[in-house]
DNA sequence: GTCTATAGAATGATAGAC
DNA sequence: GTCTATCATTCTATAGAC
């Protein structure tokens, strides 16, 4: 096309690049890592398999950036709720369960990538990293809340380990998928049961005698 | 081998039946589904990888077969702390969480293989099914244990999908591995993060201070 | 006219059935 | 051990920007 890469270039080059990872990531979302060929993400970013080395130098790294990209953005959801949101650490804690729960079910596809579907093991240890970034957030916000006498001691890794477990294994049973309404119900419970997990009072307080009706 | 199939051919095969599974479950125990090939798992049991398809129709049938057989002793040893064990709903679920744990953490390999590791599809119908059951077991207790009044109000599945999530959870991380005076510690953790989960540690502030001193 | 991004075919490796 | 299918990756000829 060009004779040396203008910037016109260079801008459809980067365009391009940001199709396909979009695409890429819609397709996994939709039909997993498993069916995610490079011909078919491909086909879907309106591009030939050729063209995808162009982009990127293997499938994995492509896998690795589509991971990266959708994972990063929900640490930082998370991130920004449970550090820099309003109130006591049991209200941000209350809150980024809610948020955690409600995103993952709305995009659930991609909850499922992110979170539990197989993959190739560049991604894998993506995965990791990002449970465990995930975790992190959980735990300083339960530690922020035993410091402050609102919460009991605990292991607060546990307490992380088990709050992000339980949102990922209602998200593994597709049995589960809940009818419109009902998902809200779930929201509330999951957040409800976070908070007993973490040994806080529930939300809707004057708990000591509504505790056991 | 026999012209038509006496009882002495109908036992030897049996048992080499039963030897294939066997040793197909230490390989997957010990590398992984990805490395259980029907050669491998051949060459451990001590036939030649055709002889395999004497017992199973397919790779995929034995593996679902190891699975089943694993799965279903821990089902029923899960079982039995849950619903014929000794003490109330509370005690009992307890008892349920710290053997569900203590296993996982002894035979690590095999519980990262039943609870999360990679498989083929027909393993993962399994696994749903699987984790479904337990799930079953633990919201059975929980259910009892509310309405016994020893609980508050809940949703014992979001609770039991909880306590499962959380020991699947920290399986998944091998950084996670403990060492082995830290194994005790976290199954005391996460006993205790349980039971909160489920409504039965203090919930206020003002924790008992037997429990949390 | 030149050069490179692109499409599409060719290649090669892997994995599983039997 | 052989046969087959399925991709990831590479090769090659074109088309279109400069």
């Amino acid at each position: 096309m060009a004779y040396r890469r203008t910037p016109a270039v260079h801008d459809r080059l980067r365009a391009a690049r940001e199709r396909l990872i979009d695409r890429a990531t819609d397709v996994v979302a939709e039909t997993g890592w498993g069916n995610a060929s490079v011909t078919a993400v491909a086909a879907a970013a309106g591009m030939s398999a050729g063209s995808v080395y162009q982009h990127f130098p293997s499938k994995a790294a492509l896998a690795v950036e589509v991971f990266r990209r959708a994972a990063a953005r929900e640490v930082e959801v998370l991130g920004e709720v449970l550090r820099e949101g309003a109130g006591d650490p049991v209200e941000r804690l209350a809150d980024g369960v809610t948020v955690f729960a409600r995103r993952a079910m709305e995009r659930r596809g991609l909850a499922h990538a992110l979170l539990v579907a197989p993959a190739e093991s560049a991604v894998d240890v993506e995965r990791l990293a990002f449970r465990r970034r995930y975790r992190q957030l959980f735990a300083e916000v339960v530690r922020e809340g035993v410091a402050a006498g609102l919460l009991p001691r605990q292991d607060p890794e546990v307490t992380a380990a088990a709050l992000s477990g339980a949102v990922g294994e209602i998200l593994v049973d597709p049995l589960a998928e809940p009818a419109d309404g009902d998902a809200d119900r779930l929201v509330a419970e999951l957040t409800a049961c976070a908070l007993r997990c973490a040994g806080a009072a529930p939300l809707t307080s004057a708990p000591r005698d509504r505790r056991f009706p």
